[in-house]
DNA sequence: TTGAAAATGAAAATTATTTTCAAATTGAGA
DNA sequence: TCTCAATTTGAAAATAATTTTCATTTTCAA
């Protein structure tokens, strides 16, 4: 029993419903530019970093040298498994046994124990290939 | 028929070869402290930057928020799969069969053509697992 | 209610990275 | 070997991103 650990704000939740919101990757500043005025730009700085240490987000470095953010779907399986298209941005969850096995694999084949995390492979999406 | 592209110069072949004794994942700073007074912190950026463009480099954010960068070995293989122990640190080269046919899979079951990269899984190494 | 713990946000501080620019170096061709 | 334009370098300055500070406000269990 230590003493409580987290309080709900207005702007938790204005900062959470708004990250939902995103479509794809984002920006600290992506959210800040629709909190501004509500949220202050530190406390979404603190929010942001929370939840990337709990892994309910993505934190990346792009091409670009940008810092982007991703919102991880939240369910119980144990592997979490995306593929993130190059040209238009969608990530796509992959529920299917192929990752398992892959994991199953390493682990037995090459004895290494791969951490329950989420996974990101990056290529191009079926939309964006035959628009080409 | 362009311009000269490259120059070779002392700083250029001090950085690549401070990089490859790298044993894991370094940042700028352990390449500045490595040869300062000998190249400018301005040049190894510069020169850093370019490899990460190159594929050659492996650049993210850790948990702890720091920049790292990874040399990756380079091969004429297509797709590059690593596994890197989050307790060693090592970067384990894997040659096998299983990250062509799991792209395959995504491929024809997915729809989705996966980017030739680099693809590193985190996890614990058969070391480790058996240290503990 | 009350009050201790937690959260907020503006400003300041810090840190990482990029830009600028004058000087030095490189290397292909004369 | 010399020349010279293109490239590279690095110190300093500028910029941008992120973190810290701290006084104030909010939350919520008792």
């Amino acid at each position: 029993m230590t003493g409580r650990e987290s309080y709900n704000t207005k702007q938790k939740n204005l900062i959470i419903n708004t990250i939902k919101k995103q479509k794809n990757e984002f920006t600290i500043n992506d959210i800040y530019d629709e909190l501004k005025g509500s949220v202050g730009l530190t406390t979404i700085y603190r929010l942001v970093d929370k939840l990337v240490k709990q892994g309910r987000l993505n934190k990346y470095i792009a091409n670009n040298n940008i810092t982007y953010y991703q919102y991880l779907i939240e369910c119980e399986e144990e592997n979490h498994f995306y593929l993130k298209c190059e040209m238009c941005g969608n990530l796509i969850h992959i529920d299917c046994d192929c990752i398992g096995e892959l994991f199953n694999h390493i682990l037995n084949e090459h004895n290494f124990k791969p951490s329950k995390e989420h996974i990101i492979i990056n290529g191009i999406c079926n939309n964006c290939k035959n628009k080409k």
